[in-house]
DNA sequence: CGCATAAAATTGCATATGCAAGTATTTCGT
DNA sequence: ACGAAATACTTGCATATGCAATTTTATGCG
């Protein structure tokens, strides 16, 4: 028997009961790769992909942050964003640079970075607005409220033991 | 004046009034990669990664098909199909012939793939069942509900320009 | 029939993703 | 201080993803 930990469905309103049908893991998957190129189509312009868009917003908004704690704030296997950040890199819009634990690696954002983000920000927005429409800002407000409360409770998924 | 626009503060009804904050396609993002983990730590004993899978599985139920018929049911891009298709061909799991047009390809699943799809469903449903206790039933069940109804409104991303 | 066009899939290119193993450093125990 | 163990990233490997350009066939037109 499993331990009810996360409070299934003890005391639910009996309305809710049914088993859900279908695999999260494809719709998730899809709805991500349709979204995705919805943003993709909106922020090309700027240069960057979708995912370099978050990455660097996410480096400009954390400030200069060691590579770890940056990963576990996107959720990004380390070894995933190490690469990542390649590309940013390159176009010279991130730095990286040893901390004061030599083992350690700092992210910050440089001036074209900030500013680049600022500018791709502006079609993200379009993006965003564009999409609340397909979908009514309702859905998209209840649909982020369902994925934050998501992502709060796998946010332990390997850390149960010890 | 417009119809309608993603306006808050015009003549919503009150309920709704929030504009969504954050970004979707981040938050769907994060949500897809923690629980393709989650799934991938049940599904990889059966030597196959959750999109594999999930496209075996597409494979298995749609019968023999042409492959963009495929691409567009699990709403991948035509290229990535081809692609994702050769590792299942390497392991004998689905065959690729030519159709009655030359130019299309009918993909299928071979009995070894039909019976390792039978094995890994059942590590898939460990995945789904862990997960519903994780998240909790009622809120997968609405999840769910939510991603359908996005996935079918984003369905015609690109025709509708006139 | 012969060519221009359309349709279906594949390839080139660039990135994204994560597990396992490897490397570089720091910390801890004695 | 010395070596074992823990930390923080990085690399090797395999796959996933999609746009643009190509290749291969099929169709339409004169």
């Amino acid at each position: 028997m499993p331990t009810r930990k996360a409070h299934p469905a003890a005391d639910t309103p009996l309305a809710a009961q049914q088993t859900p049908s279908g695999c999260t893991n494809l719709k998730l998957k899809q709805a991500s790769r349709l979204v995705a190129r919805h943003y993709d189509a909106h922020v090309a312009p700027s240069g960057l992909r979708h995912q370099q868009y978050s990455l660097l917003s996410g480096v400009v908004k954390l400030g200069p942050l060691r590579a770890g704690e940056l990963a576990t704030a996107l959720r990004l296997d380390a070894s995933t964003l190490t690469r990542n950040l390649q590309p940013l890199i390159d176009k010279g819009l991130v730095d990286v640079q040893v901390g004061d634990d030599a083992r350690s690696r700092v992210v910050s954002a440089t001036p074209a970075g900030t500013a680049l983000r600022q500018q791709a920000q502006k079609a993200w927005k379009r993006a965003q607005v564009s999409l609340n429409d397909k979908l009514g800002v309702p859905r998209v407000a209840a649909l982020h409220a369902m994925l934050d409360v998501c992502l709060a409770l796998l946010a332990d998924e390997g850390d149960s033991d010890g």
